[in-house]
DNA sequence: TTGTAGGCGTTATCAT
DNA sequence: ATGATAACGCCTACAA
């Protein structure tokens, strides 16, 4: 105990003492089977004893060119997008996959336009690969890393790279053809987004200033209610906050919507929550969607658009750590799962 | 676009192109007043135009030991650290200070016994330092990593080693005393913890089989309410499900408990949930108290012990990439603060 | 099955 | 202000 000099023990050290060569040591590490299983152990055995744990990272990272780290570029605040289920989902099935290939995640924020520093942080990162998450897509720094040699996973389609998605037009769609087909004509979208000063911000109704995820479900909402009028709301991106807010500035107005779609479970909890303070009951005064499926989304009986989160972040996992995976663009299946969330449109 | 080969371009490639020696390239980056401010800012435009990223984070660390990487350890699978909005507090404090040191957080599962495997995954990481939450604050890895020279923060005090933590013994007298002085006697504690078949386990009601932070608040509480009735029981890690799970059994019992003391408010929201799916009033028909106040703590009325989480990531952080920082063993205040889920003993 | 040699890209040290 | 050189710890040929 006490600082030592730390890390002066290699595998030269271990070679003299055992009295074998660096290439022995090595491959008692990561060729088993090109050396006598009694060397082996007896080399282990020595290692432990004199506190040598292994192949340093850093000189197997230059040699070897691998890191065994997979990035995980997400959008926002960090507190805003471990706030958010379908994120925290995505990542359990991210890192489980990751460690079954011996590696780990690094999490990286996408840095806003201007900030350098961070953008270094990003482009200097030891990664053999980055996933990027639906808020991050479409990032200018993953073009670099490419550029680099690192495995890009994105989580929406393009044209170049691989990807594991969804289709979210048809998820937009499958909502947009529930609701019409209970009667719902006046609509609000709540969609994350920076707020000014009053902490509402209303958007273009076509969903051009949102993400681009948000803004295909949007269109495919709209497609199935062509004759519908249509508000596009944010409040912020802490989702259950924000959605609160929103559906508070909504639902306040004089001509109340009939049903609100949030762009995502996450934002819909914080709908509800503003729904039932104002004494409205979910389903019957008021319809509301969610999209993901989150857990909590069955618990709180929200109506949504199910799509496998953790499949995804699996397998977005499995395109990250391994380049000779056949299928590298990947569209998982969705469904709309109807609880008690919405019902026909109310009179008014 | 297209497969190029990728980082065949490094410092060098720089040099022989600009006629300067490597030396000038790497002062460049690392060291700016090194060289007229002329030639450096040639040197970057050079690179940019040649797609050098800058110095690559192996050679780099090989060379100067450096990572800029701090591991955070947690315990559990990823999916249940992250559903606790307390692990998110912390890691949103952790990672906005490592940043700030132009470094980035690695996520780094504490393996179970026997997992040999996750166990190299942990001893082989490329990091400068790790900070350890409180479910894994005593992990045997982190011994081997000091060894090795990583800087390791815990979570909880201990005579060796740097830590940011609470006093939770303290925290449990806080919760004892406001309980006593309310009359109530007959006292259900909620942990997590591993479950066996049937969901519910009933523990030792001295905290024994506890993790130790949540030992010395149960401690605390019972120095507080020496005549009390009390009844420790876990039904898994995953903190609202669990709470839930836990609070049901507690209170579908003949001998129903007047106070249900959750370790952690996570824990504390799905107790809430099972109260009032039974139609009990939390604060009149049954009171309830967690720990921590995470944020929406204050939004449902729960009493609890407050630490400042997010500052106590941030000190982590510092701790953790900053070894000149002068304390090194930082206790941070707790507060008491209580809200409608408490009231007096109700009469049975 | 085991040993030898060279170099991965960088930075520290010591010159100039 | 700039350059030459020598490691840093490991892995991949190739040789024995």
């Amino acid at each position: 105990m006490g600082g030592d000099t730390g890390s002066a023990v290699t595998m030269k050290t271990l070679a003299e003492r055992l009295g074998v060569s660096v290439t022995t040591i090595s491959n008692a590490y990561s060729k088993p089977d090109r050396l006598s299983a009694d060397l082996r152990e007896q080399i282990l055995a020595e290692a432990k004893a004199i506190g040598y744990c292994g192949p340093s990272a850093a000189g197997r990272a230059l040699r070897s060119g691998r890191t065994d780290v997979c990035g995980f570029l997400f959008g926002g605040q960090i507190a805003e997008a471990f706030a958010d289920p379908y994120t925290v989902a995505f990542l359990a099935g991210l890192s489980e996959t990751v460690e079954r290939f011996g590696a780990s995640v690094l999490l990286l924020r996408a840095p806003a336009d201007g900030e350098e520093s961070e953008a270094q942080l990003l482009q200097r990162a030891a990664i053999d690969a980055i996933v990027t998450c639906s808020a991050s897509s479409d990032h200018p720094g993953t073009e670099v890393l490419a550029a680099r040699g690192v495995r890009v996973v994105g989580a929406q389609d393009s044209e170049s790279g691989d990807w594991v998605t969804i289709n979210d037009t048809k998820a937009g769609r499958l909502v947009g053809k529930h609701l019409a087909r209970l009667g719902h004509r006046r609509i609000v979208v709540v969609v994350p987004g920076d707020t000014p000063d009053d902490g509402v911000a209303e958007l273009p109704a076509d969903g051009s200033a949102c993400s681009r995820f948000a803004a295909e479900r949007i269109r495919g909402l709209r497609e199935k209610l062509p004759d519908a009028s249509f508000t596009v709301v944010s409040a912020g991106w802490r989702p259950k906050q924000a959605g609160r807010l929103a559906a508070a500035h909504a639902l306040d107005q004089q001509d109340r919507p009939t049903a609100i779609v949030a762009i995502s479970d996450a934002l819909a909890l914080g709908v509800l929550d503003a729904a039932r303070e104002r004494g409205l009951v979910p389903g019957r005064d008021i319809s509301i969607v969610g999209f993901d499926d989150i857990p909590d989304a069955g618990f709180v009986g929200l109506t949504t658009v199910r799509q496998p989160i953790t499949d995804k972040g699996r397998l977005a996992g499995r395109l990250a750590m391994d380049p000779d995976y056949p299928q590298r663009r990947i569209t998982l299946p969705i469904e709309l799962v109807v609880r008690s969330s919405t019902g026909p449109a109310p009179r008014m």
